[in-house]
DNA sequence: ACCTGAACACCGTTCAAGT
DNA sequence: ACCTGAACACCGTTCAAGT
């Protein structure tokens, strides 16, 4: 890459994390363009698609959410390991309101720059799922892709500012849900103790 | 209002009804004008936002499903009750897809046009998740909020077309974590017998 | 190789001018 | 009272023309 496309990507990318963090993942391309002080050419021509820039963006986030669900897999319970990538991915997606949009399409998008990363997501989820349901820890009757659903709605709800007071608390719930032989019959109290990291 | 002043609103309505359903909540409202051959303008005249608009297209529904939730109230057991509804709600929402995540920011934004319909709505549902609490059918550590929460995180999926597949099962799912002392002790099978109607 | 301005076909929203 | 075309300020996307 010649030196002055190499400038101009960085700064398109700087810009675009602050722009998109600021006004969600639909903000204006034109927008970003303008404030990166590069044409609107340029910048489709190093993102031909708003995915391909989110997934600039992202990649690293995934990619280290993929590694993680394998160091989990071997240093945590398997229910608490679920749980935590379950918590890792919403957070991931938190990171741009309204991708999480973008995520679920892109699963059954080949043609979208964010189509490999969310399918190795998503199996990755899988994994630790049937790693809980072999210990007896996750209900039998889900899969990935349910898995996958939930995770993405857990991450709309904490996209809408209306509900984003009740996330953590209905995250418990559906974690719960996940789960089987976890508090609901030993107390029955409303207080999680989920590990929180 | 004159004749020709109704001539126009119907026709708009009848034609918006239409193309929401096709393109969604987010549609063209020029295109509705067009195609209800009629003035950008006089669109704006009778409805002044989107939400107007869909809010006139959605109120029957509304109010059927308030009105339901006290019928429901008298007619069937707490717990069933509380299902129907919530089933009744995620169908209603379906009807546009994208009109959900209007219906929850309207929560909080007293100016929106369906503002009182998704307070009722969400009242509504509050009441018949206290009478399942008290029957204790119902987990206790939620609220109506909480309930509306969940109603939009399940159509909300059911708007995502790669999700779509999951939703009935997961709206089981959700609704088993809900109530309390239901098929997961008995027999955890993944079969589920709701009332589907 | 890479960049860019301008063009094209769309939006939502408003308003002066018509009947 | 009610309707309308046109205007304004935006989009996303593409492409011929520049260096």
């Amino acid at each position: 890459m010649r030196a002055d496309a190499r400038k101009n990507y960085d700064q398109l990318l700087d810009v675009a994390g602050v722009v998109l963090a600021e006004e969600g993942a639909d903000a204006s391309l034109r927008d970003i363009a303008r404030r990166a002080d590069v044409g609107l050419a340029t910048l489709y021509r190093h993102f031909p698609t708003r995915e391909a820039l989110l997934e600039a963006l992202l990649r690293t986030g995934f990619d280290d959410l993929t590694a993680q669900a394998g160091e989990l897999e071997a240093s945590r319970a398997p229910d608490e390991a679920l749980v935590v990538w379950l918590r890792e991915f919403v957070a991931c997606a938190a990171r741009y309101q309204g991708v999480v949009t973008l995520m679920v399409a892109a699963i059954e998008d080949p043609g979208s720059a964010l189509h490999a990363s969310c399918v190795a997501m998503r199996a990755s989820g899988a994994r630790l799922l049937a790693r809980a349901q072999e210990a007896g820890t996750a209900r039998r009757d889900l899969d990935g892709a349910d898995l996958y659903a939930l995770a993405g709605a857990l991450a709309w709800l904490s996209d809408q500012s209306a509900l984003a007071d009740r996330t953590d608390h209905l995250f418990d719930v559906v974690a719960e849900a996940i789960l089987v032989g976890s508090k609901r019959e030993r107390a029955g109290t409303s207080s999680s103790t989920w590990p929180s990291r």
